[in-house]
DNA sequence: AGAAATATATATCGATCGCTATGAAAAACC
DNA sequence: GGTTTTTCATAGCGATCGATATATATTTCT
């Protein structure tokens, strides 16, 4: 998990792989079956692990609107983990590659889509519950927070720091807000 | 272009590249020097190309404010052109990659961070003539733009159409906005 | 026209890619 | 204890990686 999440999927060849674990390549394709088998295992195991905190956050919070910020602002927080490589292994993973790889891709791609429909979810549920206006557009503003997620990936990995993200998302789900 | 555009660096090979424009290995070697050179050169021909709209939006309007709307909204349109590869060949390039392309992979986030800077001179320009509030946080703010411009590049490879983008900049650049 | 210089293609270079056949060592079972 | 099954490493598979040495055309210049 930790090359891919560090190089990606085209930049780990099996041999990285293979030291990192301390075992053999039959070893490796006996367990795994391929490289991409094993990518889409590392990608569940970090939904399941790392990214967990995503689901939690739209699930567990009683209000939506609270949902969201906690969302964004721990995103922010797991992206600068010092503990771990910077951003996320799935938000920005596989968005260019080589034609051979087009079905993880978009297999990683659908993942990032439904990320984005359980904010929308979420949003839904504020509306329903007076938390966002009622003619709110929820899938439009789904989308606005899944790029947030989706830049502070990128802008952790560029080297934003943790103080620096958790500002951007101040701007975003600020306190008091101006009209244009 | 075309094919670091749509495949990005790791998943271009110089084969491809070869039969792409029509000649041999030593003439492509000839003329760039070598793979790394030759995508220098590209990001280069796209920042005067195809990404020239980002910096005449933030240089072209009188109204900082206006450029940031503008700077949103074509960047929807050419992300979404059907006449391209979706996204952009900056934004969402070399993000992981393999230890080899470290140099070229800090290049390009070099040029993502040149970006939010320009977009944060744009808005301090706006803070200065009273566009925003007194107290924006510049560079916050700028992240947060520059966050929904790298995360349109991912939506748009990921299948999201120009209404959708556009949409989701009517989010983060509303008219009427509601207090938190 | 003939000589020097440039440009392009053929045919590869060693290295690495993802992956696997073969055989030896360890564990499990009777 | 001996046999069978499982586990794992050595070695190498064909293909492709980025990059070139060599040789053949094609210009360019006198």
């Amino acid at each position: 998990m930790r090359l891919f999440w560090e190089r990606g999927y085209e930049g780990t060849s099996v041999a990285d792989l293979t030291q990192a674990m301390g075992i053999t390549p039959p070893s490796l394709y006996a367990a795994f079956g391929s490289k991409e088998e094993l990518y889409r295992e590392v990608m569940a195991a970090y939904r399941a692990g790392p990214g967990l905190f995503t689901i939690r956050a739209l699930d567990e919070e009683p209000d939506p609107r609270a949902a969201i910020r906690r969302l964004l602002r721990e995103t922010a927080m797991a992206f600068t983990d010092p503990g771990q490589p910077a951003g996320c292994l799935i938000s920005t993973a596989l968005i260019t590659c080589a034609p051979e790889h087009d079905a993880v891709a978009a297999e990683t791609a659908r993942l990032r889509r439904d990320t984005i429909a359980a904010i929308a979810a979420c949003i839904r549920r504020g509306i329903a519950a007076g938390r966002w206006p009622a003619g709110t557009d929820a899938g439009a503003l789904a989308r606005l927070y899944g790029a947030v997620i989706q830049g502070m990936s990128i802008q952790a990995r560029d080297g934003a720091g943790r103080d620096e993200l958790l500002a951007m998302v101040g701007q975003v789900m600020p306190d008091q807000v101006m009209p244009d």
